[in-house]
DNA sequence: CATTCATTTCAACAGTCATTGAACAATTGA
DNA sequence: TCAATTGTTCAATGACTGTTGAAATGAATG
């Protein structure tokens, strides 16, 4: 049997998120809201250096899981928020199709995050 | 600023489900439900090899994602649904504070799920 | 007690990834 | 235009990861 596209892509954008460094970039910059945050902002607050933040942000685009805007010469970063809701429901799909246990298992998690 | 363990174990978690064979055999678990599947019927549904699967296997379990269970002379695997619905909350952890409609933005995908 | 079955462990290899420093744009303001 | 600011790209290095085949473990069966 073979990897699905679905299955990779999932999983690109999970592994993208499945770095310290990454995961407090996408943490933050949720935080950070639909307005997002420069670089340069990013960095001094995640405490990394900036080329190193620069490739780390070129895996999440490429994740889709943010977005970039120039603005002046700063560059602005925020979540997609939409690439974000797509994974997280393609990682628990089909979960109640048999199990509908599964899903309200996961709902506490949810509530206390929001 | 250094890395706060919490992140670190969360993006252990989201590390381990960033592979592809990995997420496979995550979801097929999570269809399997609380009473999981031995490594034997999950190495056939997913298309690997038994030895390749039991480090994956492993990966997942250290990661806190399936529990196993030894049943005869198979091993049974299930997910361990408290792990990955706290996971999935602190990926968006805090992301109400200041900005709801993040939050508000996410639940359509959840209900896709379930 | 020897055999079979189910699965794991081990060693080795190729490939990928994260980090660093240095060099390179692009934009702004004097 | 010159210089400062903001970020990115590049090359090199060391570390980690995934896969494979062979050997080993441990539980059940006859």
């Amino acid at each position: 049997m073979n990897d699905s596209p679905a299955d990779d892509e999932a999983a690109a954008r999970l592994s993208a998120l499945g770095h310290p460094t990454r995961l407090r970039v996408f943490r933050t910059l949720i935080t950070a809201g639909p307005d997002g945050m420069p670089a340069g902002e990013l960095a001094a607050r995640v405490g990394v250096a900036k080329n190193n933040l620069s490739s780390h942000l070129n895996v999440l685009r490429q994740g889709g899981l943010i977005v970039m805007r120039p603005s002046g010469r700063s560059r602005i970063y925020a979540v997609d928020l939409d690439t974000i809701a797509a994974t997280i429901g393609y990682l628990v799909s089909d979960c109640c199709q048999g199990h509908p246990e599964v899903c309200e298992a996961l709902s506490p998690g949810m509530e206390r995050a929001c």
